[in-house]
DNA sequence: TAGTCGAAAACAATCGATTTCCGCGGGGGG
DNA sequence: CCCCCCGCGGAAATCGATTGTTTTCGACTA
């Protein structure tokens, strides 16, 4: 198959030098005495050669990879591509690069990749995945691997995290909506075996609470995943009640937007007879129909933080903030509206 | 730091027999004559201690990795997200892992991967970059290196591919708008420095050829790139004209995004005085306001038959299409319409 | 009883780098 | 004149696995 890769040993053959002399040559650090006209030959002959090290070898060696491992839930929800985005910027600057994995939302194939990463001995882990078991980043905990959570945090508060102001951002995306005059209020939440959907799930009823509405079961549904298709589901059991909210705030973007293709198909015209709030401002959000209105998180701003946090970590830098946690902003857009504008615009649905 | 990892040795010792018996044990080919009782122990061993071999160092001896390297232009752009996990899946699900690089659309940073990816001894290489130069290509091919390109062609006819189909799909299109009665039907172009860029315009301008229409240079903008944000402005170009098109076809969906953009800033309905088509069909296609009229490809497909290939090739089995096309089929939904419904629609805007 | 055979497991080379430890030769100081 | 030191670069160990070759040892046969 593929032609004999290019050794330090051809090298150093070429050049009429020792293999170490190479090394030397190539990263020895500041004029470790080497006459320069050897310095010259090895490095000539190390471009005619088009010689690359095997960073299999090198990492070996160093027990280092200069390799960063990512564990994403799911590629194809729109708001990872900009974490990773953040994460592969600010990684390669640095100089390093990233392995990602996609675990799919199950816990079997997350625990499969963490050892995955850990056999290729990247330098540290960044973990996206919300569903994260609690024993996966125990064990993370306990070897001392360099890891940070990204977008949804842990339990433990002294793991390293990068994470959106939830209580913030559902609380202003709340106001919003009982502003706007909103009483029955639908949640859907996400998964309550996620730390995301949990803390989603609480902030809201700490608002509901702060404003003194009632937050009846009827008026909660549990998304089964961060999807579109679950938050259609999960809608279901909302809006075929026989009291159904005049509001729904969705516990992310997907979800909302899974709320407003039932509406659609039911007849109900988003935000006329339903408002429906998001979160996570996903790339096209303005472009929905109706553009959405929902909590904007910095989400590339998000991945180059973490990357830099865990880059930090591994490096043994000082870290002074183990958690660094994101203003959000509501983005007010066009899927939210007063109660009362219902009947008028469901004519044009109509 | 971590706490050592434990080795070969390790175990080797714990079990009380040699390293290269603990290496049998654990990964040698049927009955190679070991004592049923040795192989308890070693198993034993290996499980107490919690042994997981270095990849790095196996992959150093055995001179394979059971890796695959992606290189893929703009992970933001929402066709890779379902391209790559279906590599991922099916990578996965024959042994292989992926590492992924996000190229941002710049050459150096693409040669610069394919480097590093060289440089860990990736067993293969996806590549959905479709502004690859040639001479990168080349060099692959040169160096008989197993690749497969992803989404995008190349030149060379016979390089490994898995693409759709091109022509079929921008006829498709285009048969469409003209169906509906357009005949000043505006094309923005992905950049010619790409096949894909170079491909869909000369079958969109072959296809109005076919039609006797006239396709002056006018009405054919080249975007920047493959984004929103070079749709919209070169949707400038030809909706500022003293004569715009009634339909515009975009390379893509982000282009067609882009035009839809500026067509409502512009206050024209969509699809009521301009029609827009774009080409992929991203995830919530049908969402958009206006739902989005697209040529449906089978992204996810595209990656599982791509990661399949490169196996297959990998793995030295017999390769019997080198180029697969995948058909396409156009998504009828809400951004087209008659040309003549343009006065009526605009009130409602208005 | 000596020799042969074969199963089981140890030995050692190898993959391609990095790095510590030395050796060699020459210049300067005592 | 001898010794020490320093600059340069070679030798060899090491990282953690895999695998071809030997060694060991017990059993069986002549």
């Amino acid at each position: 198959m593929a032609a004999r890769r290019v050794t330090i040993t051809d090298v150093a053959k070429a050049a009429n030098v020792h293999a170490s002399t190479v090394s030397r040559v190539l990263n020895g650090r500041a004029e470790l005495s080497l006459l320069p006209e050897t310095r010259e030959r090895v490095i000539a002959a190390a471009t005619r050669l088009g010689y690359r090290p095997s960073a299999l070898a090198r990492g070996l060696r160093l027990r280092r990879t200069f390799t960063l491992g990512m564990l994403v839930p799911d590629i194809t929800n729109p708001v990872f591509p900009s974490i990773i985005k953040g994460v592969e910027g600010a990684a390669h600057a640095r100089g390093y690069h990233l392995i990602l994995c996609n675990t799919d939302d199950s816990f079997e194939r997350e625990a499969s990749y963490l050892r995955v990463l850990k056999e290729w001995r990247v330098d540290g882990i960044l973990i996206a995945s919300s569903s994260t078991a609690d024993s996966t980043i125990a064990e993370l905990r306990r070897e001392k691997f360099p890891f940070v959570l990204v977008n949804s945090a842990s339990r433990a508060s002294d793991d390293l995290a990068v994470v959106p102001d939830n209580r913030q951002g559902v609380s202003a995306a709340l106001d919003h909506l009982i502003e706007l005059g909103h009483r029955r209020i639908g949640l859907i939440a996400a998964p309550q075996t996620t730390m995301t959907g949990q803390e989603r799930l609480l902030a809201a009823r700490a608002t509901l609470r702060r404003h003194h509405l009632a937050h009846e079961d009827a008026l909660v549904a549990v998304a089964d995943s961060f999807s579109e298709a679950s938050g259609y589901s999960a809608a279901r059991r909302l809006l075929l009640d026989a009291e159904p909210p005049t509001a729904i705030f969705g516990a992310n973007d997907l979800i909302a937007l899974g709320v407003i293709r039932l509406a659609r198909e039911l007849g109900l015209a988003v935000p006329g007879d339903l408002s429906v709030v998001g979160f996570n401002d996903i790339p096209q959000s303005e472009l929905f129909d109706p553009p959405l209105t929902t909590v904007h998180v910095p989400q590339e701003e998000m991945g180059v933080l973490a990357a830099a946090l865990l880059i930090d970590q591994v490096e043994g830098r000082h870290i002074d903030r183990r958690r660094v946690v994101l203003d959000t902003q509501l983005a007010l857009r066009g899927s939210t509206a007063t109660p009362a504008a219902a009947t008028t615009t469901a004519m044009r649905t109509a």
